[in-house]
DNA sequence: ATGTCC
């Protein structure tokens, strides 16, 4: 069955698709992106309507293919928790922080480079690379039951969340521990980033991509594991595949996962801001500024939210989607920002624009949720099959991008293997979702290697 | 995304 076919516009950005599917789906797009969506991603859409107790499904204009459900994409349930949803980078996310310094420094050839290399000294890069803040057991379960307080921070100000809780019955287990304990700040491989902009007032900002690197990958991978045997054992296979796995609220799995969760959270929460502490003394150093913390948010989650648009708590898995409360929502109540909605941090692909948004309150009709990037439109392979490694030298050049201090440019990871980032942001807005504050342009990139 | 196969 086509599915794509199916979907209708119901105006403000959206389409619907209602037949063919458990419950109905809004996608929202605009109709080029609409347009260049391959079956693939609907079929995909269909597998998220599928775990059992399903309330809304909501795809994101950077959605593509993914792992059993598409990048871009938020389920409510009742009460199931669902793997694939939230996906191996537990916890991935985001964080910004801008200063006073005009651009023009950042600019500077030999203070880029040397920011670059500053940052390459105290942050460790690339898949497979041991962290540069060590602690000792009692410190490593603190800041995975503890998350940002576990390093001194102010509850409520930088942060998504300071952590989610962990219950005190639940053991971290060995194997992702092992991994975990050498890996903070550490920025890990992939889509991973961290990158100097400057905004529309010329001032400069630093933007930070990571996740739970080993240690959340581990649990992942472990309760995706044991959430196929859960559902052999009760003869049960959704239409996704094996790899459709879940766990309901009367297993023991789901309470474990539901930690696991918490912890790989509180992980990538802590090593968000223990990379900050590093790049941002980087920055003091080099361009003599010290910088402000604008707000720190994850795009892999499945927490429990309070939806006023449905009525109630529910478990809100995002997978490569971001949260998005405007002002009032009763779940900022108590923060610095009720009165305005929390910023969202959206980056664009190494050559492109980041941005930072803020929710308008047509924001409900998108489980309170926005974009958390531009979406691929080429695989790694064919990437690799398409551009040159000279080619994306010369790209980044042209557009005036330093990669890891005139390093070589990852060729996966070059601007081309992105969409523009216009165009999401211009679905985003167009659907009433959020509107924009801060247009990012960037001036140095710092990736890791696969 | 990931000590990209314990």
């Amino acid at each position: 069955m086509n599915l794509k076919s199916l979907c209708r516009p119901i105006g403000g950005g959206c389409y619907l698709l209602e037949e063919g599917v458990r419950i109905p789906v809004r996608i929202f797009m605009n109709e080029t992106l609409f347009a260049e969506a391959e079956e693939a991603l609907f079929q995909q859409i269909k597998n998220a309507t599928e775990f059992p107790d399903v309330r809304d499904v909501v795809i994101t204009p950077d959605a593509h293919t993914g792992y059993v459900v598409p990048v871009g994409c938020v389920i409510a349930t009742e009460q199931t928790l669902c793997q694939a949803p939230v996906g191996y980078d537990i916890g991935c996310g985001m964080m910004a922080f801008r200063s006073d310094v005009d651009k023009g420094k950042g600019l500077d050839d030999r203070l880029r480079r040397r920011f670059s290399e500053e940052v390459m000294d105290r942050v460790a890069l690339g898949v497979g690379e041991g962290g540069k803040y060590p602690v000792d057991e009692k410190k490593f379960e603190e800041i995975v039951r503890f998350g940002a307080e576990a390093l001194g921070y102010e509850r409520g100000n930088a942060s998504e969340r300071d952590f989610i809780p962990v219950d005190d019955r639940w053991k971290i287990p060995a194997k992702p521990k092992s991994r975990g304990i050498h890996q903070l700040r550490s920025l890990g491989g992939g889509n991973h980033f961290i990158e100097l902009q400057y905004d529309q007032e010329e001032h400069l900002w630093v933007m930070v991509h990571t996740g739970s690197r080993g240690f959340g990958h581990g649990m992942a991978t472990e309760y995706i594991q044991r959430g196929k045997e859960y559902l052999r054992q009760k003869g049960i296979r959704l239409a996704g595949g094996a790899e459709a796995t879940y766990f309901s609220p009367d297993s023991p799995l789901w309470f474990e996962y539901k930690n696991a969760v918490a912890a790989g959270a509180n992980f990538a929460i802590a090593n968000r801001l223990l990379i900050w502490e590093g790049v941002g003394r980087a920055f003091r150093k080099v361009f003599g500024s010290e910088p402000e913390l604008v707000y720190e948010i994850s795009h892999n989650l499945v927490q429990e939210e309070e939806v006023p648009a449905l009525g109630g708590k529910f478990w809100v898995h995002r997978k490569g989607a971001t949260r998005a409360f405007p002002a009032g929502h009763p779940m900022l109540k108590g923060t610095r920002w009720y009165e305005t909605g929390h910023p969202i941090l959206i980056p664009g692909s190494m050559g492109d624009k980041s941005y930072i948004l803020y929710a308008e309150p047509g924001a409900e009709r998108s489980l309170y949720s926005v974009n958390h990037g531009c979406g691929r439109r080429m695989s790694r392979s064919a990437a690799k099959q398409q551009f040159t490694q000279s080619y994306v030298n010369r790209q980044m050049a042209t557009l005036n991008v330093m990669v890891n201090a005139g390093g070589n440019v990852p060729i996966d990871e070059s601007p081309g293997c992105y969409k523009p980032a216009e165009d999401v942001i211009a679905s985003v807005v167009g659907a009433g979702l959020a509107r924009v504050a801060y247009v990012l342009t960037p001036i140095a990139s710092i990736k890791g290697n696969d």
